[in-house]
DNA sequence: CCCATTTCTTGCCATATGCTAAGCGCAAGC
DNA sequence: GCTTGCGCTTAGCATATGGCAAGAAATGGG
């Protein structure tokens, strides 16, 4: 396997949190290089979270079955995103869903167990990782606050504009789900936007 | 103002995190009680959140106004709950948002400053500020599930089934925009609702 | 290359929710 | 006591979305 740049992933580092190149370098010396074939799964429902990855190329999604047995996507990643079950990591509860590569994949990603050595002897790892959980909280208040104010065509729209990967890549069914509609819906959603 | 009682806060970290009870007393030494009057601001748009606050009485709200100007609650605040803007805590940029309490309110409540000394001084600390942070965002996802599988009236039938004190506090315009309906459709599902 | 499956579209009708406006009850202030 | 504003309900109609089903189009496996 032909040896993975970290470059994104140092650059990812010191976008959240600036700082030198080489203690960038230092804070992912743990990470190790992975690839995720397409429909492999990165977790599943019942299993303990262990490992954070960083999407370096390809498009995953987490899902869950509701109560009535229907396939929810809850969130798409893409490059420079990290696809985890951030409750079940921290908490070492078992996951509640399912993470599965889209697309053929490669990440860096680092275990608890090394992550967790790295936030004690580091400061800045620290500072980088909580800074990085309120960055995924942040993302994700965004997505509620367009779920209360925005209809499904405009968070269609934030969509296509924000991910074309998504778009490119993921089944419309699966966008609906994600969209809170159904694929009917989305479909007719779609028609519509062409005309305008 | 007589001497409030440090005691559900105390009683708080032990569950997030569990130690001694000394520990847990050294956790919040720094911690000082607050009360706000009824419809006063905690926090309001456009200020850097400094303050980090624990309800040990009432009930408030935190608020956008949106493009068109329509007041959008974003969450429902009561008792052993943390009312802030994360994200402008711990990142330092202007809040997007009003906090406001509902009705008198007693807090106990850290300056920034305060917190990120106690984040260095000790490991708890941070420990049970990461899982804090991780908690918040389980709340958040889980709510965002329930934007995407359940019906408004199966929002509304969980929100008072859970929390009593917003829909004994709270106007019904605001149960509606946290709940992602108008208050014309809240007030139709209530009457429904009544009949089963 | 063929078959089976999945994906996507479309039509029909039902339901949920929005928009506007009217009306009622209640509480605050003059 | 009266007015005013607010909170809540209700009605009529418009729009958005869902459920179901059929069929077309694309995809994948042998």
């Amino acid at each position: 396997m032909a040896q993975m740049n970290k470059d994104s992933l140092i650059q990812f580092v010191q976008h959240v949190l600036p700082m030198s190149g080489g203690k960038a370098e230092q804070l992912v010396e743990k990470f190790e290089p992975r690839k995720i074939g397409r429909n492999e799964y990165l977790l599943k429902e019942g299993v303990v979270c262990n490992e954070s990855h960083f999407i370096v190329e390809g498009l995953m999604r987490s899902f869950i079955y509701d109560l009535e047995g229907r396939d929810v996507t809850t969130a798409f990643y893409s490059r420079a995103m990290f696809p985890s079950d951030l409750l079940s990591f921290f908490k070492r509860v078992p996951s509640k869903e399912y993470i599965q590569a889209i697309t053929d994949c490669e990440t860096w990603y680092i275990s608890y167990k090394d992550m967790q050595a790295s936030f004690h002897e580091m400061p800045e790892f620290r500072e980088f990782g909580r800074l990085n959980i309120i960055n995924q909280y942040g993302i994700l208040k965004q997505r509620m606050l367009s779920m209360l104010q925005e209809t499904a065509e405009q968070r269609y729209s934030a969509l296509i504009d924000s991910n074309q990967e998504v778009l490119q890549n993921a089944p419309l069914k699966h966008i609906a789900s994600y969209l809170g509609i159904t694929d009917t819906s989305l479909s007719r959603i779609r028609k519509d936007f062409i005309k305008k």
